[in-house]
RNA sequence: GGCCCCAUCGUAUAGCGGCCUAGUACGCUGGCCUCUCACGCCGGUAACGCGGGUUCGAAUCCCGCUGGGGUCACCA
């Protein structure tokens, strides 16, 4: 029997974002998010969002919110799903046991399940005795098992699986990103799809809520390319049955490694989205990094918008090999999309990560201020993060100003002088702004004591910011006020 | 081990038989700008894993090798 590939294209593609909710998301699971979504909007067809938590064991409701929430916050909607519903609702599988049930016993009728009683270490067992290696899993076996046979296994007190029947023959598909791909008859084996209490498998209801939702693309991380052929015998059985009457185009996508030769571990901290997230960045610059791995959009350009992602975008353009995540370069692209940011855009994105110098919600002041300094910060950082090292000097206390040990240990023999002399002209300037900061300070430091100007203003900074890196000097001292700025100068002065 | 996938600078990639003495970006690096740091600008460094074919011509096509990865669960 065969069953047609889909050959929906434009509008009638439908795509599917399926996790299962275990642990926190990382960055290679919400690429294949990006990449269905992308690849969905650039047709002009659906993405539907399915919760794959058939166990128990390892799901959790604080990982599907987090799921949500990694989606919402990086602005990847989907048309149908958890949340928004849709015509195949409920989209968790936990929620969907009689969809299932039924086609299990369809399924049972038609002759396509079988009930197998053997355990996993009778199966490498019964490997050892034949001679193969043991890693050779299952050999359909109780295929032909008459029904006295079942009986007398079900006296012993067992309970079945149920494992699909799959065909003796080469499995062949076209995939979206590698291109032909056949495995021979007997590198798939029949697979278990309902557990002995009656509860099924992934391997049952991903593909079966996949015929049912209409999917006709199923792009997916590589680590299920093994699988595929399973998969295509079920949507056999299936359409065997009048589930379906055609078989997704599957795309397998690279993996996303780490440093070296490994997978990108979920412990490892860069893989991890929410730490990403507190770090700085900004969702359109972990979008446009996320999708440069694998793909890119021209030979000589690799910042761009989210419409421009949504226009250029197809999976057949994606790369097949697998491709690290590179802090570096993911840092240098966010900071890309940072300078690209109105700057009102940018102060209100600072306010989360300025917490902890507000002390509590920003007053009006604080607001205030904040919309003048972030200007002179916007180009000096990669990631928003470092907005409270950079800024945190305006809204803290003069007395609770730290001089970091590296910025006093830079001072020069001068220094005391300078800050001495700076205090004299500040005290005195009549218009308290930053040209007539520098025009006072250049005269007094660099022409009247003869510093040179990289040096000359070097305890002004540390004093008023506690740094050796700050924003701009002068407009630092103007946003902070003549008050501030005298008190903070005597204060190193005093410790000087 | 069987089966499957992958292979261009350190990293991500462009390249889909001649436009390639291999382009771009990050990184690293020399310089300019400059009150620090950034930004910006100019320059440099660095790659087609190996061996056979096919072809007038191969990074591009084919085969083999090597090297990496995945999978072979009553996880997903």
């Amino acid at each position: 029997m065969s069953v047609p590939f889909s050959t929906a294209t434009g509008s009638d593609v439908v795509v599917r974002f399926c996790p299962s909710p275990t642990g926190t998301p990382h960055v290679g699971l919400i690429r294949t998010a990006l990449f269905n979504w992308a690849y969905a909007r650039h047709h002009g067809g659906k993405l539907v969002f399915r919760i794959e938590d058939t166990d128990a064991a390892r799901d959790s409701q604080e990982s599907y919110v987090q799921l949500l929430d990694a989606m919402r916050w990086l602005g990847i909607d989907w048309d149908e799903g958890v949340e928004t519903g849709g015509p195949h609702a409920p989209y968790r599988q936990s929620q969907r046991g009689d969809v299932y049930a039924g086609i299990i016993e369809r399924l049972k009728d038609a002759g396509h399940l079988y009930e197998s009683f053997a355990t996993p270490e009778e199966m490498e067992q019964r490997n050892r005795d034949a001679g193969r290696d043991p890693r050779q899993g299952y050999d359909n076996f109780e295929r032909d098992l008459t029904s006295e046979q079942r009986e007398a296994l079900r006296a012993e007190g067992r309970t079945p699986s149920l494992r699909l029947r799959v065909p003796d023959e080469d499995l062949s598909f076209d995939d979206l990103v590698r291109g032909e791909i056949t495995f021979p008859a007997g590198s798939f084996t029949d697979f278990v799809v309902v557990r002995p209490n009656g509860a099924p498998l992934y391997t049952f209801v991903n593909p079966v809520d996949d015929a049912l939702m209409g999917i006709t693309h199923v792009l997916r991380g590589e680590d299920l390319l093994s699988s595929t052929p399973r998969q295509i015998a079920l949507y056999r059985a299936l359409a065997d049955i009048g589930v379906v009457s055609a078989i997704p185009r599957f795309g397998h996508l690279p993996y996303v490694m780490g440093d070296g030769n490994r997978k990108l571990s979920k412990r490892d901290p860069q893989s991890n989205l929410f730490l990403l997230r507190e770090a700085g960045f900004i969702p359109e610059g972990l979008l446009n990094y996320l999708s440069l791995l694998g793909w890119s959009i021209s030979h000589d350009r690799d910042v761009f918008t989210r419409d421009e992602l949504i226009a250029a975008f197809d999976v057949e353009d994606v790369n097949p090999n697998p491709s690290r995540f590179d802090a570096k370069k993911a840092e240098s692209i966010n900071g890309d999309h940072v300078r690209l940011l109105a700057a009102d855009d940018f102060a209100a994105r600072l306010e989360p990560y300025l917490g902890r110098v507000f002390g509590g919600p920003p007053s009006d002041e604080e607001r205030a201020l904040l919309a003048k300094a972030a200007p002179l910060v916007q180009e000096r950082m990669q990631l928003i993060g470092q907005a409270e090292d950079m800024l945190g000097f305006l809204f803290l206390d003069d007395e609770d100003i730290h001089h970091d040990a590296d910025a006093v240990a830079g001072l020069g023999d001068d220094a005391h002088a300078a800050l001495e002399a700076s205090r004299r002209a500040l005290a005195e300037l009549e218009t308290f702004d930053a040209a007539s900061i520098e025009q006072v300070l250049r005269e007094v430091l660099v022409e009247g004591l003869g510093i040179k100007p990289r040096f000359a203003f070097t305890p002004l900074r540390v004093a008023v910011t506690g740094r050796r890196v700050s924003p701009p000097l002068f407009e630092s001292l103007e946003l902070l006020g003549r008050a501030s700025t005298l008190a903070r100068i005597d204060r190193l002065a005093a410790a000087a």
